[in-house]
DNA sequence: TATTGTTATACTCTATAACTATA
DNA sequence: TATAGTTATAGAGTATAACAATA
């Protein structure tokens, strides 16, 4: 549920301070980070979808023709990872998957109509619900947040 | 690696763009999660312990004598996702788990002296990880951050 | 009845190794 | 050789249901 470490005690240790713990970048950001995913999968539910096959088919969307691997760096994930993933949406169809005549080993990736329309409805959902989750933060306070995350993305030397 | 979405394309689709989402907040937070989750991983791994462990670790430093129960929710996970952490802490004698006689059902966590003495060379390393992860990051960035992070949290109907 | 710790279980996420077909 | 997609696999991470001991 919502409520934090400082929630009512009963017996034992009173009050549990997790100040250690926040005192690192990480924890806060990973604790921020369940919040959202975990609205964020009450907002994809309905729809079908977990936040990678979203995020795979506003990639699609954008980027019409792309391949499987290119799909996977764009996720930055792993090949395999990936094949459950598109196959699932091709399943639905919602994504098809076309041979490149000049590179046969390759797959393009596009959208359908379906996959169009419902990624349309899904986004309308998911901006609508991260508008709900930031009621009362200012979107400056946003653009911050994530203009330092991007910094920290670039220092990073591991996988983004 | 590192390499985001904008390296060096072979054929298909050219140059692949993530615009549509970037422009989502809760994407924007994973990735710099993963950044800096993948770090702290390298981190950890030479102590042998994980984000969770090195978690608890710090939570049962800072609250010497609380329940599985309570660290549980300290840590926001279920319960019984916490017995084979405590198994594990237990197992290579960092934390002991003393029956509570005022209530027998709980254990009281504490800290051994060979904990405490790891909990401090890591926690060291861990600072020492970040500083180089956040190396020409403004701190007053990471602090405005850390405050519209907590501000999500207390948004935040779910799991946090 | 309710709670603590536990067992069993399952599902998601994600990584590596090795295969195939193409290049 | 190298790459795209695939298969198989494994290990984290985390959730629920149900149980025994205790309150």
């Amino acid at each position: 549920m919502s409520g934090g470490v400082d929630s009512k005690q009963k017996q034992g240790a009173p009050v549990i301070t997790d100040t250690a713990l926040r005192q690192f970048v990480g924890f806060n950001v990973k604790r921020g980070m369940n919040v959202i995913h975990f609205d964020l999968k009450q907002t994809l539910d309905p729809f079908g979808l977990r936040m990678v096959t979203f995020s795979a088919l506003l990639l699609i969307g954008d980027n019409p023709g792309l391949s499987q691997a290119q799909l996977a760096q764009a996720l930055s994930m792993e090949r395999p990872n990936l094949v459950s993933i598109v196959d699932e949406l091709a399943g639905r169809d919602l994504v098809t998957r076309d041979r490149v005549p000049t590179d046969r080993r390759t797959y393009a990736l596009r959208l359908t109509t379906a996959g169009a329309r419902l990624l349309a409805q899904v986004t309308a959902a998911v901006v609508e619900h991260e508008n709900e989750l930031f009621n009362g933060i200012d979107q400056s306070d946003l653009d911050h947040m994530i203009a330092t995350l991007k910094l920290i993305e670039r220092n990073g030397s591991g996988r983004s």
